[in-house]
DNA sequence: TGCAACATTGACGTGCGCGTTAACGTTGTT
DNA sequence: AACAACGTTAACGCGCACGTCAATGTTGCA
């Protein structure tokens, strides 16, 4: 009971849905859609998450709610890193390094593209913001011009 | 027809949609819900955008796109931003300064509270930039890491 | 005046991203 | 052994943001 220091590496369904913000059905929505990659399991079945699994779920997060990705282009963006864990797994292994390579220069083209997509909304974001920020200013104004019509004598209004 | 000076200011809803890469289903679909205020008609019916109504869509488009809002939630913004024109037509008329300046104020909350919002995930964004950033720096060792496996010579590489 | 191109209003359909319920099995504690 | 808390699959439902007809009307040009 005095244990907090073990703060057990799988996580049932219930725990990462809370931890990820999500809920238990979406979970299991992603991993029927491909978006994870089927968790392992207790013998009764339950599912258990691994930290990477949940590393995963926010990445999954992150790529909807800031990038506004559907969950369709979310999978294959997973699908191009998955290439890198794949790459390191089998890192020790017999196999053709050409290949290999070729897998790692197709999914670093893919994280460019992410980066470069990332780099586009930020930029029309950042238009927007100057846009309201403008849209701030003339508010001020606006008030400013308000304070003066009501208070033509400028006194003691210091704050 | 060599008159492509005068680019007739009104829009019919199929150019309109045209020039703002949206449908025209998407348009009568923004206006049901209220987003657009019900464009002027020609006197057979047919709708005609003014610039004005232009501009509205592309703000819609952005925080859609961009910002991933909700149509709701972008009539609430939109409702917000009206106040400022509506202050501005009723300028020069009788009315209460007070109140006026009352809504203002609470437009320029609003506007601020978007800015906030704006602010936050371009934060968010740039964090999950800087670590895709590392993800290609990775991939860029990896490929490192292979051809010098695969040229252990160092001879004329140079692009 | 006729005709193609464009528009109008319904109304139903659709894909996405889950929510919800039902019927049932598992786990861990007492 | 019992029981609450937690999990499982399967299936249906739902709101959003439109797509897609269908039936009809309008515009503008030859």
């Amino acid at each position: 009971m005095a244990d907090a220091s073990k703060p057990e590496r799988f996580l049932q369904i219930g725990e990462a849905a809370d931890r990820a913000s999500l809920t238990q059905r979406t979970l299991r929505y992603y991993e029927e859609k491909g978006l994870l990659n089927p968790p392992s399991r207790m013998d009764g079945g339950f599912r258990l998450y691994t930290p990477d699994d949940m590393e995963r779920i926010d990445r999954i997060r992150q790529l909807k709610e800031l990038l506004g990705f559907s969950l369709a282009e979310i999978k294959e963006m997973l699908e191009a890193e998955d290439v890198r864990l794949q790459i390191k797994a089998e890192w020790r292994r017999d196999a053709d390094a050409e290949e290999k390579a070729e897998k790692a220069r197709t999914a670093r083209e893919v994280t460019i593209q992410q980066l470069q997509l990332i780099d586009q909304k930020m930029e029309k974001m950042s238009s927007l913001r100057e846009s309201l920020a403008d849209r701030v200013r003339k508010y001020d104004e606006m008030l400013l011009r308000f304070s003066e019509a009501l208070e033509p004598e400028p006194a003691s209004t210091q704050s």
